[in-house]
DNA sequence: CAGCAGCATTGACTCGCCTGCATATCGGCG
DNA sequence: CGCCGATATGCAGGCGAGTCAATGCTGCTG
């Protein structure tokens, strides 16, 4: 039940601020990033981004990525385990949506020189 | 040629933004997030960020990360062709920094929906 | 000049991942 | 109640990636 992302968060880790990370650390983070590193996925991102109400079931999203269904079906568990979507069934129909902050949250992950409290000085 | 990142934010492509992201951009963004998504390379950065000049040479990455040499060759090559270190040759160590504004370049590429007319008031 | 230390490159092995086909599951409809 | 459509899961093939041992290359150094 992972959402690899909410375990990483939770323990606010600061991988490329100041001390050298862990490599706990470092595996956590590039599981999510891994998830992200694939043109499909992030396709099925902007894809499901720009959807109407920001949301999209799987029938829809075959035919932009021209993939089988089965793969889509695949790529959207890995983008969902790792906490970037999430998934709500309606019926027959499977909606997915991104999960708010999510993306932002990794991006600031990567970002941490971006505060100035305390500088080093030379 | 190489750096992979400054051949996309050349054209200022838009991954999650707007407008659906096209086939091409997602796979050179995917391969700049594969460069990134591995423990061991994220832990290269991260030591390297840390390091008494902001710069290292191999020899001095090899023991904190439990590599082989050519292994560890090998994933700094894989950082600096995604443009994400520089490399220069002193004497007979090489020396590798992180590019200044690589990774913050990245994050950007991840965050369209943050305001980005005026100041970043922060 | 010969030897050595620091790195890069090659080759080989293994493992994981992307993809599609086939199949199972679940919900709605006639 | 049985069929059909929408998804999820299992399975297998193929390719790329991470790792190391061995080797080549370059620039000190004695």
């Amino acid at each position: 039940m992972g959402t690899a992302l909410a375990e990483m968060t939770m323990p606010q880790i600061s991988p490329l601020g100041g001390e050298p990370i862990e490599r706990a650390d470092a595996e956590r983070l590039a599981g999510v990033l891994k998830a992200l590193a694939d043109p499909a996925r992030l396709r099925l991102l902007s894809l499901i981004q720009s959807a109407p109400e920001g949301e999209a079931c799987v029938c829809d999203l075959t035919a932009p990525l021209g993939l089988s269904q089965p793969t889509v079906s695949h790529h959207l568990r890995i983008l969902t385990e790792a906490g970037l979507l999430e998934r709500e069934k309606r019926g027959v129909w499977a909606y997915y949506r991104l999960v708010p902050t999510a993306i932002a949250t990794i991006a600031d992950l990567l970002t941490p020189p971006r505060k100035r409290a305390g500088k080093k000085a030379r």
